[in-house]
RNA sequence: GUGGAUGUAGCUCAACUGGUUAGAGCGCAUGGCUGUGGCCCGUGAGGCUGGGGGUUCAAGUCCCCUCAUCCACCCCA
């Protein structure tokens, strides 16, 4: 016997529809507001996540499935989608001189962690790249996606958080001031926090333990050490949120992942969620074009968990659209039955109906009791008698009532009668 | 990677302090007179009790290891 990896699941036909409906609805608002799907490798040079995302990131320095091909080829099974638009950007010349390129993406990522309700090994993104503008609207353009998806999906009473991580000009001096003022109360820091100091010292900002947050609290913010740009860049994304009305909430802790991001980050929590609560996360990237290799390109985007927002949906008792049921169920009786009843279901499928047969020789009661669970509108019975007489019995299943119908008439009566109720 | 909980049929669960052929509900299959669904009733299939080792006359039950899931941390979607 063989398993799915830890970390990996089957999605079966019932999750399925629910996967298709998140994606379905997303796609269509992401193409309503100009962004084009892309499609990158599942795997890449490994230089691309350790140059894009950062060498010194959790995710990169000890969650990343790399591995070397038989050509001795670095390689890694993409941990997030962002790094490899960027690529996908420069290699294949996507830049407009003055134009903004948007693209949006499906698909699995990986990471090394342990699982947990919402957390996967093997997990699907979607997500959104906008790539070619410093404007500030477009912060706020992606922002409001995310929130028309989840409204569109049912979750309105989402709202973003939001941060400004500043630049490579002001993060830094913001780093050392921090670094400063932690200095001699850093062996009152627990033990995780002790190594942020070296390794990640922003991420204090976001340590959920008490004993750290008291000292963060007499920490100076970051927003009095933006510089001038970004600061005007921060205060210009709040004014486009509120022009859109739209309600966020600030979060000086706000602290992602990966060193691509740049000013604006933002990151939207379902509160039904436990603790792998972030449905969705995103934020500026102006200095990953260019660290790729690329020309100096301001960006920014943003993920959807998909796993996630299904989880959401279904915490919140919200309904997925049901799949295309068969509308007819074929019962034959015998054999000669069955061999005139799977041309009859042929014709019948050409002419757009769903309908299904029983292909196990079973009793007329089993087949019916299965056109029942089916939930067909019409059972069409055929046996010796019928066959003899060059007809077919259909039977209204919600009606109890059932009729001769001539063979030749089967298709066209069939057809009228689920058309006429609106079934096709 | 750290700490904790759990693991019995397809699903949800039961089996007193170790003690006969491990049970129930739901689901599935099938039958209730010759060829008719839903309700009801009968019957049946389906478990090496996650896997391996140990203690014992005897292990689903106790011990160890392992795997998996869940929860928290960490991290992120």
């Amino acid at each position: 016997m063989f398993n799915t990896i830890k970390g990996t699941q089957d999605i079966l036909p019932d999750e399925m529809v629910k996967w298709k409906y998140v994606e379905s609805v997303s796609r269509k608002i992401f193409e309503k507001y100009g962004y084009r799907e892309i499609q990158t490798p599942i795997f890449e040079d490994t230089g691309l996540f350790t140059r894009g995302v950062g060498e010194m990131t959790d995710v990169v320095s000890k969650e990343m499935y790399s591995f070397k091909d038989r050509g001795g080829r670095d390689i890694t099974l993409r941990p997030e989608g962002t790094a490899s638009v960027a690529r996908a950007y420069i290699e294949d010349n996507l830049g407009i001189e003055g134009k903004v390129s948007k693209f949006y993406y499906v698909g699995p990522m990986f990471r090394y962690e342990r699982p947990q309700a919402g957390r996967y090994r093997q997990h699907c993104q979607i997500g959104c790249e906008a790539i070619g503008s410093v404007n500030p609207a477009l912060d706020v353009e992606l922002i409001n996606i995310l929130l028309n998806c989840f409204e569109e999906l049912g979750l309105s009473d989402l709202y973003p958080q939001l941060n400004s991580l500043g630049c490579l000009e002001c993060r830094p001096k913001y780093r050392d001031i921090l670094k400063e003022n932690l200095k001699d109360k850093k062996e009152k820091l627990c033990e995780d926090c002790k190594l942020r100091y070296d390794r990640n010292l922003l991420r204090i900002l976001d340590c959920k333990k008490e004993e750290c947050g008291k000292i963060i609290l007499d920490i100076p913010e970051i927003f009095n050490f933006l510089c001038k740009e970004c600061l005007e860049h921060f205060e210009k994304t709040k004014y486009f949120l509120d022009e859109f009305k739209i309600k966020y909430v600030l979060n000086k802790r706000l602290v992602r992942g990966f060193d691509y991001y740049t000013k604006t980050v933002f990151e939207i929590v379902c509160a039904k969620l436990g603790s792998q609560n972030a449905i969705a996360g995103g934020g500026r990237y102006d200095n990953l074009i260019e660290t790729l290799g690329g020309h100096k390109t301001a960006a920014a985007g943003f993920s959807i968990g998909m796993e996630r927002t299904i989880l959401a949906l279904q915490n919140y008792g919200i309904k997925f659209p049901s799949s295309l049921k068969s509308k007819i169920f074929l019962a034959c009786i015998g054999e000669k039955a069955f061999n005139f009843g799977i041309k009859l279901l042929a014709q019948i499928r050409k002419n757009g109906i769903l309908a299904e047969i029983d292909y196990n020789n079973r009793s007329l009661k089993s087949q019916m009791r299965t056109a029942n669970d089916l939930g067909v509108k019409y059972a069409i019975i055929i046996g010796e008698n019928e066959l003899a007489k060059n007809s077919v019995l259909v039977r209204d299943m919600e009606k109890n009532q059932q009729e001769e119908v001539p063979i030749g008439n089967v298709i066209a009566s069939v057809s009228e009668a689920i058309s006429k109720r609106g079934l096709i």
